[in-house]
DNA sequence: GATACATTTGACAACTCAGTCCAAAACAAT
DNA sequence: ATTGTTTTGGACTGAGTTGTCAAATGTATC
């Protein structure tokens, strides 16, 4: 069990260097509430936050949006029983198919 | 490029075994317009209908939760530069998690 | 305690969305 | 063409969601 939810790898990583909700909202131009809720896991992540999150947390875009996907499957797909076989052929359809 | 769509695939599989969207919908509880949209992609299918999808299309569950999950995946992290990556990623993850 | 700053909470508006209803359209047959 | 059957289109609704605002709570420090 356990697996780290988007939030809490943002939040951590926000205390970490020391911004306020208030630097990282304005950042993101979201209210500091609705950021407080994401990272509570209250409120889901937009998609359109983690670019500019990977840039103000300095953080690799590609870790940002892997853990983006790894909590949203989770939390869209907790119940399907064959989840990983499923993923396993998505991930090569979505491999073969680029470009 | 091209992916099977869930809805081309549920299609072709009602019309192989010669269907009526009536039947099929009356299997699933829903409206028969309602799963008309499912197959042509204008509504999203819920979770809640591959389990009976699988029974009265005669097909295997898991293969009709793969396809399901691979067109969602699709839809939903499309534009996300990594997403191959952070499937492999959240594989990884779940697998782990399993029990 | 009072001031200042950071975070959380709850009520709320605005919007989106899944599904229904039913009428219209398309498709078969004869 | 008319009848019967299947499929689609569109308006609507009830539910759920996202984000904001303002008030409340927390946390220092003076």
């Amino acid at each position: 069990m356990s697996n780290i939810t988007f939030g809490v790898y943002i939040r951590k990583r926000r205390e970490e260097i020391e911004l306020t909700l208030n630097k990282v909202a304005a950042y993101l131009d979201i209210d500091t509430s609705t950021l407080s809720k994401v990272e509570r896991g209250e409120r889901p992540a937009s998609p359109d936050y983690l670019k500019p999150l990977s840039e103000i947390l300095e953080l690799d875009l590609k870790e940002v949006q892997t853990t983006y996907i790894t909590d949203k499957i989770n939390k869209d797909f907790g119940g399907l029983e064959h989840l990983s076989e499923g993923l396993k052929e998505a991930e090569k359809q979505i491999k073969s198919k680029k470009k």
